[in-house]
DNA sequence: ATCGATCTACTACAACTGTAGTACTACGAC
DNA sequence: GTCGTAGTACTACAGTTGTAGTAGATCGAT
């Protein structure tokens, strides 16, 4: 299941990702419930955007009496991956170092964090330095 | 100059932008010529992309007799800047230290790499940890 | 002058995205 | 039973992207 290519999403599509990934599943009313209070969007428009990603075979469509319940085909993780990697080929020369130096460089992360990070992810991952 | 608001590009849009970025000033036939030949683009899709990317800002035309020589006008630091920060925000809760996480899980980056950029950025950056 | 090569301008077109209206169906309340 | 409400299906439409053809201008060589 969850043939995972590429799954390149736009934001808009993985707001309405990320309501199913948190309700496991959930309805057109719901995810239009949450999107609309958030974005003003209209019921239809949602319908819309979750009819097509069903197309696109990133969620699944269940009928459940005259409404329609979606569920997501692809995780979170399969997303992040898609995309991350898009943009480190683009922009960064497919080496996540670069990334990571931006990131310091932008402010977006202090280097104690690196540090934090390495730390966490040593007790389980594997080692050098 | 170059008032960067917000540079999102394609991959392809990005692809173009390097030869800029590479070259300083390149005249289609330049950039139609890199692409050209890596990507096996006609001459005058080339043209096409390079007129877009004008009209929406982000180059500068000139002209030099029959042709046309464009300039980038915004820099590589602007569209890393925008489109991490994009992909922050879409699919990281805006926090980069779990983009970095994800890195390290994904193993695109080591762990050790994470020290190295610490050591690095902290030469002339602010410290802390 | 004349012809071919070169280069830009304009047009085209399909796919995808954001957004929503309209039409039709069916459920629940009276 | 009758009606409004909720829900889906279908259609629409403008903007962006990838891709390129055609038309027209022009430069250089003969």
């Amino acid at each position: 299941m969850a043939r995972t290519k590429d799954v390149s999403l736009s934001e808009l599509q993985i707001a309405l990702m990320r309501v199913l990934w948190r309700r496991g599943e959930a309805s057109t009313a719901d995810v239009a419930a949450e999107l609309g209070d958030a974005r003003g969007l209209k019921h239809t428009t949602v319908a819309t955007l979750l009819t097509r990603l069903e197309k696109r075979g990133v969620v699944e469509q269940r009928r459940d009496g005259r409404q329609l319940l979606y569920r997501a085909l692809v995780d979170e993780a399969d997303v992040r991956r898609s995309m991350v990697d898009d943009l480190l080929g683009a922009l960064f020369g497919g080496d996540a170092r670069q990334l990571v130096a931006h990131l310091v460089q932008e402010s977006e992360i202090a280097p104690g964090d690196l540090a934090k990070a390495r730390r966490r992810l040593a007790r389980g991952g594997r080692d050098e330095d």
